[in-house]
RNA sequence: GUCCCCAUCGUCUAGAGGCCUAGGACAACUCCCUUUCACGGAGUAGACCGGGGUUCGAAUCCCCGUGGGGACGCCA
């Protein structure tokens, strides 16, 4: 086992957030570069709200980020693998009992039968006098016995409430990316250990496995800071050694407020169904309160484990911007070997119904053409949609290009021509240029009353990719089908 | 309300007291390349939240204010 381990601890409600993604990068990423373990927990104590579903789910999407980790709940078995586990909290209860059994020996937690109403009245009453609503249990003070006596004459299930220390006094503790950070301990009040239905709480747990884990670095989200009082506090109940604590800065919407669905995709599989790359979607998140010691903004996964470290984050929030995502996702996507690209490509191509040649030469030749248009992997599909043997939709600006006095007679040209060749399959450049020369001269037009009405007869819109490369990539058969149609022959 | 955290171009950031007339990237704009579109290249515009200190000197350190965020649960 390694001195360093760090650990990515999701709670299974939902698909992994992008948030989520950037803390577990930063975590793998220390773990990697510092040849430390990183290990993955799953926090589903919260019966309510965990799935299978979700778990299995986010396990996935960390999978697909390509972030592994050595111990923890494997992604496609759901089995632990790993010496300290379980790794999934609801299979870890007997642990927490136990630890909660140690503290309530001790003195240092206690029995609660407070209801939730009671706990409510009192929350109103602090508010209404203006005080920090925290919670007052008249049971505080009971023995465990008398507790437990009580508990035996059955019709009452109890918290287990950790006893706050009398003595007001400073925690203070060196956070890894804020500095040093001090709590009055009066900022809370005796908190529940253990549920009435004996279902441990997160602050509890997650100390407890942390430190049978043997977590040196802890790094999760800036929402968390204030829970490590509750947790130096149990920390110390125990008299064991903390980790060392990272409280990542909030990632923001637009509107600066802590990014949510109302501002549309928040998860990692949003984004990877709407064709961003892994790599891409991690490169982004990465500098997202983390910069390159080397200035660098395209990274790669290797790049960043070289070059990370945890004084290089940032303590202020970041705003997630899509269009610098976008244009991460375009330098990464380009930077790609084209059979590497299709390969990623093609599940959007088909899942779109578009049935495209499967000779490797096409496709290479075909992707120099469009990479440099193409920022996300889904953008191939309208690209290569004209390329595909269907009948061309025309758009406006291309009804427009048709309705040039030139643009009729230049089209009856082309498809002259091309039928004179309709015994090829495919024209090479240097017959599709001497078709083009020829139409010129027959017909006295050139510049772009020349090509643009070719380009509508071919794509159906007067814009794109150069002609020259981008006619030897469509079949003879749907050219000529294609010139017939814009000219009304359909 | 109480406590905690944060504060540099529209956005992500560099900046650890003099290297800062504040650097880079995205976005914007202009030009070049191009018989279109994109790519690419060159350039323009654009910021230290406010006020007090400390110091010979402050974006950098301290205090106050303001603004934003977070936490105050038998959620995590």
């Amino acid at each position: 086992m390694n001195s360093i381990r760090t650990r990515f601890a999701p709670s299974p409600t939902g698909y992994l957030h992008v948030g989520g993604a950037r803390t577990a990068l930063y975590s793998y990423l220390f773990a990697r570069k510092n040849g430390g373990d990183f290990i993955l927990r799953v926090e589903d104590t919260d019966e309510e709200r965990s799935t299978e579903d979700s778990m299995r789910m986010q396990l996935a999407d960390l999978k697909w980020l390509g972030y592994e980790y050595q111990e923890g709940v494997d992604a496609t078995t759901l089995k632990d693998r790993g010496p300290v586990g379980p790794y999934r909290q609801s299979q870890r209860l007997s642990i927490y009992r136990e630890h909660a059994d140690r503290l309530l020996k001790e003195g240092k937690a206690y029995y609660c039968f407070l209801t939730d109403d009671e706990i409510e009245r009192q929350r109103e009453d602090a508010m209404k006098a203006g005080r920090p609503h925290q919670v007052v249990s008249p049971y505080r003070d009971w023995s465990l016995k008398d507790a437990e006596k009580k508990i035996s004459e059955g019709g009452v299930k109890p918290t287990v409430r950790f006893r706050v220390p009398d003595l007001t006094r400073e925690y203070t503790f060196l956070d890894l990316v804020r500095g040093e950070v001090k709590f009055p301990s009066d900022m809370v009040g005796d908190f529940v250990l253990l549920r009435s239905g004996g279902m441990p709480v997160y602050n509890f747990c997650c100390v407890i496995d942390d430190a049978l884990m043997k977590i040196s670095h802890v790094l999760r989200a800036e929402e968390h800071l204030s829970n490590t009082l509750r947790q130096l506090m149990i920390y110390e109940a125990f008299g064991w050694a903390t980790p060392q604590f990272g409280h990542l800065s909030i990632i923001l919407g637009p509107d600066r407020q802590k990014l949510s669905k109302r501002h549309g995709a928040t998860s990692v599989n949003e984004y990877r169904e709407r064709g961003y790359l892994p790599e891409a979607l991690s490169n982004f998140i990465a500098l997202l309160g983390w910069s390159s010691p080397k200035a660098q903004e395209i990274l790669s996964m290797k790049d960043m484990i070289e070059q990370f470290s945890l004084d290089r984050l940032h303590s202020a929030a970041a705003v997630f911007d899509e269009a610098k995502l976008k244009w991460v996702n375009a330098q990464h996507l380009r930077a790609l070997p084209h059979d590497e690209l299709w390969r990623r490509a093609e599940p959007f191509l088909t899942g779109a119904g578009l049935k495209l040649p499967d000779d490797p030469d096409w496709r290479d030749r075909s992707l120099q053409v469009f990479k440099t248009s193409m920022e996300l992997l889904t953008d191939a599909v309208e690209l290569y949609r004209p390329l595909a043997k269907i009948p061309l939709t025309l758009t406006d600006e291309a009804r427009e290009t048709m309705s040039w006095p030139t643009s009729r007679g230049v089209i009856e040209e082309w498809r002259a021509q091309l039928k004179a060749k309709s015994g090829e399959s495919y024209l090479t450049e240097s017959e599709f240029s001497a078709i083009q020369e020829s139409v010129k001269t027959n017909r006295k037009v050139k510049g772009k009353e020349l090509f643009m009405p070719i380009r509508v007869a071919i794509l159906g819109k007067p814009h794109g990719a150069e002609l020259k490369v981008l006619v030897p990539l469509i079949e003879m058969s749907t050219l000529i089908e294609r010139a017939d149609q814009v000219l009304g022959f359909v």
